[in-house]
RNA sequence: GCCGGUGUGGCGAAAUGGUAGACGCCCGGGACUUAAAAUCCCGUGAGGUAACACUCGUACCGGUUCGAGUCCGGUCACCGGCACCA
């Protein structure tokens, strides 16, 4: 058969259109399987060829679940709100819902034309006012249950463009367009208390399936440390409270260092000598960009407070404190105890400052640097420590602090809760109202969506404010609560919001009496499958994972976590092993490689090309290799033999295969699934091959390659599609051979390879290696010490 | 600096502690063809040989083991993430 693709794929792409082959049936009495992928940003550029790894990898899981029988939910939609889109709106004067819309077309004929079997009758769009009625509906909810919260933080500001900028616009601590310097400025800013779950969200990863290095990943970001607060007396009678995770080391701490916004600055204004210092350090350091924050990293800076001296409580000393940019007003109590000795900033201050450096644990040399690994170490000059283990030591001294009133153990968290304010046009529109009376007042649940209003101009405001706080129309409203003159809040949400909660909007995308019906949240359940890029490691599936815990916690949802299993594919890059990018020039366009090569050509690939989980660069010369591979196919399916079982040749192959390919689609083996079916193929070329072998091998390759086994499977009466054709099954006992090629090895070096039945015993097997001629040759002369068997697999004879 | 990952032919890569390089690309030879492309067959880690034999070989150094690409200790290089988190 010539393989015709394009009129191959377009033809079997119809009809599994026409006769919607990929519905998830609302059926609840069927086993369910969801399988999902991060459904993308629709950018103006279109697919990448860095898309289809992920959506092909969960397109053979899906498809192979429709043959084991699942009523398979394996949906696609568009995470659509951002900068990209306004920005593009601004500089073309296009209404970002245009730009969207034309975006999502482009991209949803892409993925079309790659075969991929989503359910489009559950298609989604965060824009849709549909959709963000519910996204504004869970923050509601959110607000009204304590976890939204606003306040003011600092906020990356661009002094040239006026204008508040992400992180990641923010490029080594300039601004990414225009090059100014970017300080830090306090800004009023909704925030959600994710903290308040940071506990959970890290001790319920215990629940999940996920990569070890995903888990890793989230536990490091929410940094979870155990250790004590610790109350320090002062001479002014004010405790300063600080937290470490070293109290073991506290006959150590020979200063103490504040935050420069610790608000005991302004507390003590009338006690501090050189108050005005301290306050010109504060201003100093709020002016210092985030590049100079880094690069100064390693020289310290600081003030010594005059007027105030703290005392360490276990031993009455009075000791100096200090203000240094080097603690963090964010973490822990914004105060440190300083042990030089034991902490590598902490001696890098004390040097400088010439602060006393006091050896606790034994083992170092404090003089030369700080000895920080001495956990096995053991406690000096440290009073009724002494003599004791680290370990025995934080236990004492904790307890000695609680029995005093001066402490108590403490866990903390490096997670900050999440600012989730933007001033930016295209997001959801906060729905929150402000009331002189009453303050902020959410809107009534039958008033969402609050829909964006119309606007001219999208651009920021000059003072950082969204394009929504010129809208005075919009903004002036009545007070839902008391009737009186309120505010709309011109914030909207950051694009994270709509991410956070996608996957249970498609159990039932249409209802629009809640986010989903109980029975399809119920239904559906747990995210069976979940694959994405490492890259929303920290951010979406952290969300994402807080939002559900949420709304497990408000009896939204059946289950306390989202996603019963997450996986992770590398990245694929270009032709010079680097990421693929526009400036860089090595950027493939998937379209081509469709028009040229078709699309099961590009699936194959795009799963042979190494493996899933790791970076792969590109090579359009390699696709050629999956090409021939179809095309052999194509010639092989002119030579079949009838039969309608396996032949005594083929079996085991057949049955080895079907194990083989089974399993690798479990353990994201795809490469070497399909390797295995390019073996069989050659097999078949060199055995022949029947029409039970050739079926079989046609639903092997289906999910990898639906269009042409479809096709084929059709030459050989296959009536219909094949999506729910039953997937093969092997008999364990068939893989095996009858006779193993065993190696004997002398020495530890193979020697030679005798052929011996399965499971022969080892005295047969220890003859047949003796009886090797280059066996022979090689253990003359010498005497045989002993002989290892293994069964199966390996002879070696040990001969000295 | 810390955390995670990776290092195997000319290239993409395979290999539950058990015959290193499956499968594919490139390349070379042959068949078919007037010829070329396509296709099919054969070869293809390095050294060595007329051909075998043989020797070496999974970043580097050491260890465990009858046996190490795989396990352990150390070193180097590259990639990703975090980064003054007390």
């Amino acid at each position: 058969m010539k393989y015709d693709f394009k009129s191959i794929e377009s033809k079997w792409q119809k009809r599994w259109q026409d006769e919607k082959s990929f519905k998830a049936l609302d059926d609840y009495s069927t086993p369910k399987y969801y399988a999902l992928v991060e459904f993308p940003y629709p950018s103006g550029a279109g697919i990448h060829v860095g898309h289809p790894r992920s959506y092909t990898a969960l397109d053979i899981v899906a498809r192979k679940r429709r043959m084991q029988g699942y009523n398979v939910l394996y949906p696609m939609g568009w995470d659509a709100f951002g900068l990209p889109t306004e920005n593009f709106a601004i500089k073309n004067h296009i209404h970002p819902a245009i730009v969207t819309k034309n975006n999502v077309a482009r991209f949803k004929s892409q993925l079309q034309s790659l075969g991929l079997s989503f359910d489009w009758d559950r298609e989604i769009n965060t824009t849709d006012p549909g959709y963000f009625k519910w996204t504004q509906w869970i923050f509601l909810k959110l607000f009204e249950h304590g976890l939204a919260y606003k306040t003011t933080m600092p906020v990356n500001w661009c002094t040239s463009c006026k204008c508040v900028l992400a992180n990641e616009e923010v490029v080594n601590g300039v601004c990414e367009r225009c090059g100014s310097e970017v300080i830090r400025k306090e800004k009023s800013q909704w925030m959600l208390a994710i903290t308040k779950y940071a506990e959970r969200l890290i001790d319920d990863l215990d629940l999940v399936d996920y990569i070890d290095r995903v888990k890793i990943q989230q536990k490091n970001w929410i940094g979870r440390s155990t250790g004590a607060e610790v109350e320090f007396d002062t001479t002014k009678g004010d405790k300063l409270l600080i937290y470490t995770t070293r109290p073991d080391t506290l006959f150590g701490a020979t200063y103490m260092v504040m935050s420069p916004e610790h608000p005991y600055i302004e507390k003590w204004k009338n006690d501090l000598e050189n108050y005005d210092e301290a306050v010109a350090y504060r201003e100093a350091s709020a002016h210092k960009s985030d590049f100079e924050r880094t690069e100064m990293q390693k020289d310290k800076t600081g003030v010594m407070l005059k007027g105030v001296r703290a005392i360490n409580p276990v031993n009455g000393r009075e000791i100096p404190i200090f203000v240094s940019d080097y603690v963090l007003m964010s973490y822990g109590t914004g105060a440190i105890m300083a042990v030089p000795g034991h902490d590598t900033r902490d001696w890098e201050f004390a040097k400088k400052f010439g602060c006393p450096i006091i050896e606790v644990v034994k083992g170092g040399d404090v003089e030369k640097e700080a000895f920080v690994d001495c956990d096995t170490g053991v406690m000096v000059n440290s009073g009724f420590l002494d003599g004791m283990s680290v370990e025995q030591a934080k236990e004492a001294i904790i307890k000695w602090l609680s029995d005093n009133g001066k402490g108590h153990s403490k866990v903390n968290y490096k997670l900050r809760d999440w600012v989730f304010s933007r001033q930016r046009y295209w997001g959801e529109p906060i729905p929150l109202v402000y009331c002189e009376k009453c303050g902020w007042v959410p809107i009534p649940e039958d008033q969402l969506p609050l829909k964006l209003p119309e606007v001219d101009s999208y651009e920021p405001t000059d003072n950082g404010d969204s394009p929504l706080a010129k809208c005075e129309d919009w903004i002036n409203t009545t007070c839902p609560h008391c009737g009186g003159p309120a505010r709309r809040e011109t914030d909207t949400m950051p694009q994270w919001a709509g991410s956070s909660w996608y996957f249970l909007r498609y159990m039932d995308p249409h209802n629009d009496k809640a986010l989903a019906s109980p029975e399809a949240l119920k239904y559906w359940g747990m995210v069976d499958w979940y694959n994405g890029g490492m890259e929303h490691t920290t951010l979406h599936l952290l969300y994402s994972r807080f939002w559900h815990k949420f709304l497990y916690d408000i009896g939204v949802v059946p289950n306390p976590e989202p996603y019963a299993k997450r996986t992770s594919h590398g990245m694929i890059l270009g032709s010079n092993n680097e990421k693929m990018s526009k400036s860089r020039g090595n950027v493939v366009n998937p379209d081509e490689i469709v028009e040229t090569y078709g699309a099961d050509t590009m699936r194959l690939y795009e799963m042979f090309i190494g493996d899933f989980e790791k970076a792969a660069p590109w090579k359009t010369d390699s696709i050629k290799g999956c090409r021939r591979f179809i095309e052999r196919v194509c010639a092989m399916a002119d030579n079949v033999a009838p039969g309608d079982e396996y032949s005594k040749k083929n079996e085991g192959a057949m049955h080895r295969t079907i194990k083989k390919v089974s399993e690798d689609i479990e353990n994201l083996k795809f490469n070497t699934a399909i390797a295995a079916l390019m073996s069989l193929l050659n097999i078949f070329s060199e055995n022949g091959v029947n029409k039970a072998e050739f079926m079989t091998f046609l639903v092997l390759l289906n999910p990898f390659a639906p269009h042409i086994t479809e096709e084929l499977a059709e030459s050989f009466g296959v009536k219909d599609t094949l999506v729910r054709y039953p997937w093969p099954k092997y008999d364990e006992s068939k893989t095996v051979e009858e006779s193993v090629n065993i190696a004997v090895q002398v020495n530890g070096k193979l020697k030679g390879v005798v052929v011996l039945p399965l499971d022969c015993d080892e005295e047969q097997a220890k003859k047949a290696a003796l009886d090797d001629e280059k066996v022979k040759s090689a253990i003359e002369g010498k005497n045989i010490a002993k002989i290892i068997v293994v069964k199966n697999k390996i002879i070696n004879i040990v001969a000295k």
